[in-house]
RNA sequence: GGGCGCGUAGCUCAGCGGUAGAGCACUGUGUUGACAUCGCAGUGGUCACAGGUUCGAUCCCUGUCGCGCCCA
């Protein structure tokens, strides 16, 4: 016997270990070998993180989408992996050093520190994955991969030679986002716009001509003008007009620099003209190539000003008492070197005014410091020829966006797409394969054997070495290490996550899962990852591959708290999915998030909802019982189609749809409807109505309807476990194994009489029933079986044991009592069916006796169903004023809807303009009000001229 | 400034050119056998607002207001 209520803790454990040790989930089972391949590559979490709601959102829905297709034969390949996460990882590991007294990474060296990394890795980077395993993710665990895995990286190698070999990557020197706090180039995408309160310093520049003329900038960052080389203003702007060409003495450091004229000034804002910074500013840096500027960069890696023994700065100035006063800045951080240098302007009497001023201003998004752009040699790739394949895959409909308007997204980001900076100055990642001989020239290459060969003949050629001092060197190890040295940069993590849809299926080797594998069919991720990682992947897809990585990328919704806040760590306002799936088990949270996940919403989580899918987890479980209790185990030769009682035909016929409602929904990638139909076929149709019809049969005389009975209960509840396993895993698993346990003698029988009576839908196989999983049994086809008759008969039972509740209900007749039930000149149909459901019926609706009569008893309640009325000759029992009341209100309401029609029907242009269809409709539902008025008035004149 | 999306029951959300739905909450009611994590019955909505298209608009179009996000 079952437990009373589903333990999701116990079931969870138990399921996952029989899910491991059957290897259910590894791709290439020998049984389906020639099953068509299915792959979806998990979007590789960070390595450092655990399990957010996004996660298990993005996870679940992955994990529905390979069950489904696991369970509809294919051969799966859910690809697991995390990545390296250059900067969180080394960061990570940095503050743990620091937290131990350790000495530093610059300390430790760089060998030294990557081991420590390693070693990290080791002891705490499967937080994430095993948390994954508690969601119930069907992912082929034997193949999980780490960017940093020699064969990734081999990967990588790979393509940054390639790309460089075909001019796609290059070095450049150039403003970069730059990131003080780990003294690193960052991309643009790894930056976020942060709104801040600031203030806008206006300044007065003197002109040169006559030092008692000043020009007046605002600037939001004060420090930089140490940087400042011009000031520009709007060549249409009258107020500068016998400005522009003159010099202005910069304050303070006393440099002459043009006033010139340039439309990036905006005349509306601050006082029109605007100093030039162009190695601290992007848009000073266009300006500056524009008019031919010099670049002055006036800080250090940290954002410390730098300008004592800085050529660049001190080029064009002379010694004075003023520029010794200035370099006591050296080394003093920005922020603080901004406060000095405004005291510093005001007393000099430079400071014209201060004002408060809202701006956004770039953040790193993993230090949350401000960025700074910073003059620097980078590596670049050269992303627009990449691009353009990638817009032209979407719009070739090789890969397709669903939802679609995502397209536009992805098509916005790769048409105006910046250069890729891709080089981090972080130890932690792929370091970059490019090596510099003695005079700074580069040699790419995947190896350093490789590099030296390619080296040591360019200088043999150029006549920089002799044949025999290349030779020597290329023979002596110590040698060559002094001659070329690598570049000590890292790759942008993402640039191997680029990768990942080939690189972890074996490329650049031709394996064979590369060949079955690749494209894969669906790609699930958050919007929030288009530009970063599907615009990425695409573009490598395409160079490595020649093909898209992806069938369809599937975008789904963010995961945000009940008030529509995003959740995060700073906010506070983080569910922990692990919390939830402790408190209300791992099916319930999963199938919360998938009913939730309809297309083009975020969720906002609401706790009380994953309480309702907890809820119906129990329900399933005791409807399990229920069969349990009744011997509803599956039956030598039983098949559904030829199910021969109307209850049996008619939930075979309703589970058939909901076969195919689920089965479309999914197809569509619309989670919720598949969640929604798979509830309301499991609940209010074969718990509500299917198991509470079968209870008399089930519970009556054994006899042939009651076999029947007994494995159709058995049957619906098989489909029901395999409809729900996608959303609820361990539930079903667990059902599956204890009704296998009572079914394994039938299936013995089965498989020693296979023959045409042995169910089509559920071919055995080769291991045996018994020893089958439901995660990897057939998912059902039950066709179009569909039965009018029986829906209509059982329609009717429905209808008419509803319509008696409610009217009891609202006539507040006590439960407990019996009344009987008069069908007043029921059809020959009718009394037919009675005969069958007369015991149902009286069970169902607390009926006494059901009678008939060719007209209806005095003071009776009137119930009308399907065009027939019945009634409760409550004489006694109920008061009969209310009853009145009861149908007069009733009366009222048909009458409105009646005259809802007429109106509609009344006008020529809606009979002659609306389709066919739709006024005949009309005149049906007139019709049947019409029908049900007439017997209402009939029963209201009965019941005032009783009175 | 450009783009995307959202305003539907008290709450969280579906839906959709032709009778407004679910879950939760609420009200009433019911436990000797699947389930009180339950059953039964009910209350509750000018579908943000204003125009337009249409025979017909919650749905399509335009605008307004409010909210959110992305990009510059």
């Amino acid at each position: 016997m079952m437990d009373k209520t589903f333990d999701p803790a116990a079931v969870e454990a138990r399921v996952s270990a029989s899910w491991n040790a059957a290897e259910a989930f590894v791709a290439g089972r020998p049984d389906r070998r020639d099953a068509a391949p299915y792959c979806i590559v998990i979007p590789p979490p960070n390595v450092t993180g655990s399990l957010h709601m996004g996660h298990a959102l993005n996870n679940t829905l992955q994990d529905v989408l390979c069950r489904f297709e696991r369970m509809r034969g294919r051969d799966v390949l859910w690809q697991v992996g995390t990545d390296h996460a250059g900067i969180a990882t080394q960061m990570v590991v940095e503050r743990q050093l620091a937290e131990e007294g350790n000495v530093g990474r610059r300390e430790m060296g760089r060998e030294d520190f990557i081991a420590r990394v390693w070693d990290w890795k080791a002891r705490s980077g499967g937080t994430i994955v095993n948390q994954l395993k508690r969601l119930g993710a069907s992912c082929d665990w034997s193949r999980e991969r780490f960017t940093m895995d020699e064969g990734l990286s081999r990967a990588v190698l790979k393509v940054f030679v390639d790309l460089h070999r075909d001019g796609l990557i290059y070095k450049d020197k150039r403003l970069v986002n730059w990131d003080p706090r780990f003294a690193t180039a960052i991309s643009d995408l790894e930056v976020q716009q942060v709104e801040v309160r600031g203030h806008l310093w206006y300044i007065r520049y003197p002109l040169e001509s006559d030092p008692e003329r000043y020009i007046e900038v605002a600037t939001t960052r004060p420090e930089t003008m140490l940087g400042d080389v011009a000031v520009a203003v709007h060549p249409d702007d009258e107020r500068f007009n016998g400005m522009i060409g003159q010099n202005a003495v910069l304050p303070l450091v006393g440099r002459a620099i043009p006033i010139v004229a340039d439309t990036y000034s905006d005349p509306e804002k601050g006082t029109g003209a605007v100093k030039i910074t162009p190695a601290h500013d992007f848009n000073d840096f266009e300006v500056g190539r524009r008019h031919a500027l010099r670049l002055i960069n006036v800080l250090g890696p940290a954002a410390e000003i730098r300008i004592r023994d800085n050529d660049a700065f001190l080029d064009g100035l002379s010694l004075s008492p003023e520029l010794d006063a200035l370099m006591e800045l050296d080394g003093v951080d920005r922020a603080q070197a901004r406060e000095r240098i405004v005291a510093m302007l005001e007393e000099g009497g430079f400071l014209a005014k201060i004002e408060p001023h809202t701006h956004v201003v770039p953040h790193g998004d993993r230090s949350g410091v401000v960025v700074e752009p910073y003059l620097t040699d980078q590596w670049y790739v050269d992303v627009q020829p990449l691009a353009e394949r990638a817009l032209a895959a979407v719009r070739s409909g090789e890969t397709r966006f669903v939802p679609d308007n995502w397209e536009k997204t992805y098509f916005q980001w790769l048409e105006n797409i910046e250069p890729w900076c891709i080089s981090r100055q972080l130890w932690w990642g792929h370091q970059i394969p490019a090596w510099y001989g003695p005079d700074g020239q580069v040699f790419v290459a995947e190896t350093e054997e490789a590099a030296a060969a390619e080296a040591l003949a360019h200088y043999v050629v150029n006549g920089t070495l002799t044949d025999e001092e290349g030779a020597m060197i290329a023979s002596d190890p110590d040698r060559l290490a002094v001659f070329l040295t690598r570049d000590e940069d890292v790759l942008d993590t993402w640039f191997s996550s680029a990768l990942w849809p080939f690189s972890t299926l074996g490329w650049p080797d031709e394996t064979p899962e590369l060949v079955r594998f690749y494209p894969t069919n669906a790609l699930v991720t958050g919007f929030d990852i288009i530009f970063f990682w599907v615009a990425r992947m695409m573009m490598m897809g395409l160079y490595c591959m020649d093909r898209a990585p992806f069938e369809t990328v599937y975008i789904h919704a963010l995961v945000r708290d009940e008030r529509g806040a995003k959740m995060s760590k700073s906010k506070g306002n983080v569910i922990d999915p692990i919390e939830l799936i402790d408190r209300y088990g791992a099916d319930a949270l999963r199938f919360t998030l998938a009913a939730m996940a309809a297309q083009g919403r975020d969720i906002k989580l609401s706790l009380p909802r994953v309480e309702g899918y907890r809820n119906f987890a129990t329900k399933i479980w005791n409807a399990a019982r229920f069969a349990e209790m009744n011997g509803c185990v599956r039956q030598l030769g039983y098949a559904p189609e030829h199910a021969t009682t109307t209850l049996n035909r008619w939930i075979r016929g309703e589970c058939a749809g909901a076969v195919r409602e689920v089965t479309a929904a999914i197809e569509g990638y619309r989670f919720n409807d598949a969640a929604g139909a798979a509830y309301r076929f499991v609940w209010n149709t074969f718990c509500d109505w299917h198991l509470e019809l079968a209870k008399p049969i089930l519970q009556g005389a054994a006899g042939p309807a009651q076999d029947e009975t007994r494995a159709t209960v058995a049957f619906v509840f098989e489909t029901v476990l395999k409809l729900l396993h996608p959303f609820m895993p361990f539930l079903t698993e667990e059902l599956w194994s204890v009704r296998g346990t009572d079914a394994l003698a039938s299936s013995f029988h089965d498989l020693l009489a296979p023959g045409p009576e042995t169910a089509p839908h559920e071919a055995s196989p080769p291991g045996g029933h018994a020893m089958r999983l439901l995660t990897l049994s057939d998912w059902p086809d039950l066709g179009g079986i569909a039965d009018p008759d029986a829906e209509a008969e059982i329609g009717w039972v429905v209808d008419l044991v509803s319509e008696i509740r409610s009217v009891r209900s609202e006539m507040n007749v006590p439960a407990a009592s019996q009344v009987p039930l008069v069908l007043v000149a029921p059809s020959q149909v009718t009394r037919g069916r009675l005969g069958v459901w007369d015991a149902t019926i009286r069970r169902m609706a607390r009926i006494s006796a059901i009678e008939v009569a060719d007209a209806p008893p005095p003071q009776a309640v009137q119930i009308l169903v399907r065009g027939e009325a019945s009634a409760l000759p409550l004489a006694g029992v109920i008061d009969l004023a209310a009853e009145v009341d009861r149908l007069r209100k009733d009366k009222a309401k048909i009458a409105g809807d009646i005259a809802k029609i007429d109106a509609k029907l009344a006008n020529a242009d809606f009979v002659s303009r609306a389709p066919e269809e739709v006024v005949e409709e009309q005149r049906e539902r007139r019709a049947d009000a019409e029908a049900r008025l007439v017997k209402i008035g009939e029963a209201l004149g009965r019941l005032e001229s009783a009175s």
